[in-house]
Parts: C-alpha cells; sequence; structure tokens
DNA sequence: TCTCAATATGAGAATGATTGTCAAAACCGT
DNA sequence: ACGGTTTTGACAATCATTCTCATATTGAGA
C-alpha cells in the first residue's frame, strides 16, 4: 500500500507545529540545525517536540521546500529555499547565503557523468568563502 | 607553541598502524567509513584501536592524502586520491568513484563569489549517478 | 645498550545528533 | 458526539565520533 502512515500528508492542513517550525526557517536567512529550530521556538513558547521538529524538517526536505547540506562536523542544516534548482554561496563567518545558479555547471556535470557511463545524475555542489561583511 | 602533539606529526617514521591504514585505502578504489577501516583491519589480523583509525585518517585528511566527504546520512568517508584538485563522481549503486576534473567550474565559482564580494573562496561538489556495470 | 622524555596507541567512557517507540491528543468526515 | 486515522511528544535507543588516560613505543643522547 505504500500508505503515507506518518510524515505529515501532502494534502493535509498543516498543524500549528508545522506552521511554527516553516515560519521560523522563513525568517532566518541562513541554515539552521534542527536543534537550534527546536531550541528557537521553545525559547519563543510556543514549544514543539524534538521528534516533531526532525519529521517536519525531513518532510519539508522531501516536499523541496527546504534544502539541507552538512556542516563539516556531519550535523545536518536546513534553510528555505526557492523551489528552482540552485546552488548555494555560504559566508563561512557569519553563516549569510545567497542562492546561485549556474547552467553551464548543470550541463557539463550531465556531460561528464554520461561520459563515463552514468544515469541518473544528480550532483551537490556549495561555495564557501567569507563575505563583505566579514572581511 | 601551536605544538602538533597528538596526531602522527609530518616528519616521524609512520607506525605500523598508520601504514596498515594508508595501504587499506590504497587498496579500496572506493569511499570508506571509519568504522569500515576498521572492521577491516580486524579481520585481516593487523587489528587497530577504533581511536587510532580516526586519528590517524583526520590526520591523512589535514596532509591532504586523502578526500573526505559526507554520505546521506551524515557519515565521514575517506578515499586515497590524487593531491591536485578535483571533484568525484560517485556511482549511487556500487559506490565505484572516477576523480574528474572542470576548470570551468573552479573558475565559474570564483568569480561567482567575488561578485557577491566572497572573499577566500572554497567549494565542494560531488557528482552522484548509476554506473553502467550497475544500470 | 640504557634512560628519559615525547609521542602514539587502545579500551572504554562520554558526547551528541538523530531515530524509534508508543500512548495520548488532535483531526475529519459522518 | 463517534470512530478511525494521523500527529504529537516525552523518552529510550542508536550510532558515529571524540575524549580520557594509563600503557606501550619511539628516538636521541649518554
Amino acid at each position: 500500500m505504500t500508505s503515507a502512515a506518518h510524515s505529515p500528508a501532502t494534502a493535509r492542513k498543516p498543524t500549528r507545529q508545522q506552521v511554527a517550525v516553516a515560519e521560523l526557517l522563513e525568517r532566518s536567512d541562513d541554515f539552521t540545525s534542527a536543534q537550534t529550530v527546536h531550541a528557537r521556538l521553545r525559547e519563543a513558547g510556543a514549544g514543539v517536540g524534538l521528534a516533531t521538529v526532525y519529521r517536519t524538517l525531513q518532510s519539508m526536505v522531501d516536499a523541496g521546500t527546504v534544502d539541507v547540506l552538512r556542516t563539516d562536523d556531519g550535523e545536518a542544516v536546513y534553510r528555505a529555499c526557492s523551489t528552482h534548482h540552485h546552488h548555494h554561496l555560504v559566508c563561512r563567518a557569519c553563516g549569510r547565503t545567497v542562492e546561485v545558479e549556474g547552467p553551464a555547471v548543470e550541463k557539463w556535470a550531465d556531460s561528464v557523468a554520461r561520459e563515463h557511463g552514468f544515469s541518473g545524475v544528480t550532483h551537490t555542489l556549495e561555495i564557501f568563502g567569507t563575505c563583505a561583511d566579514c572581511t
């Protein structure tokens, strides 16, 4: 039955908790960890269970409404993003993030993979640096 | 004085353990986790402590002789690589890895970052797909 | 070769993010 | 309001990684 038990369903009124997580992400401009989201919501009064934070974030990733990437020490961090394909330019110091696009890169990655006989190609690309304000 | 206490020193005869880890990585063609390295060495008889495996891998990363990246579930995986800058094309199914280069991409990443006022730019790029053998 | 000080090792404990469990709560259509 | 389904949340369980520290190894000099 490939049921969608657990994990917030696609077509269902979002719960208070789901809205809280989503809005918090909208408000913050940089990548945020699940633990931090949980802590911030708690501070803000409207507490949300840690497990629920993880579940909600995961379903948002699946739905494509947030991007996820891993910090150097392996922690997953999330950010509300535009839905079309893009990459991130992240400030190493303050965490400020800019979405960037590079059609040429997409094509390059695809063709290189094809040349080597790979199919079903995807890729990840992140750029890090120190932004003007932090220099 | 910013001593290099702990972590295999740079100019010191490599220990049996360090050699064991290095050779195991040389032999394997794809990215391997620290846990797996530890298990393989144990099977092979010449056991090496888990902490030592982690320490050795870390120092090899610092020395630039192995590349490290994170799997989707956050586990760190290591691979002996050529020392010049390159990226990886990884088979999602069997893990086989091909090193690829793309000068154009490097330039693109650099210039995009500069345009946004970022300095000290670095980037990560990995390509995933299913290789011919696994199709 | 013997000694000493510095460094490396390893077993096990500690850490910390993430996931699993499951009873209670919220929700929906009837 | 009722019954079935979905979601929540407190807490336990996992599991990779790091820390601790006593012991073993090494290298240079006497």
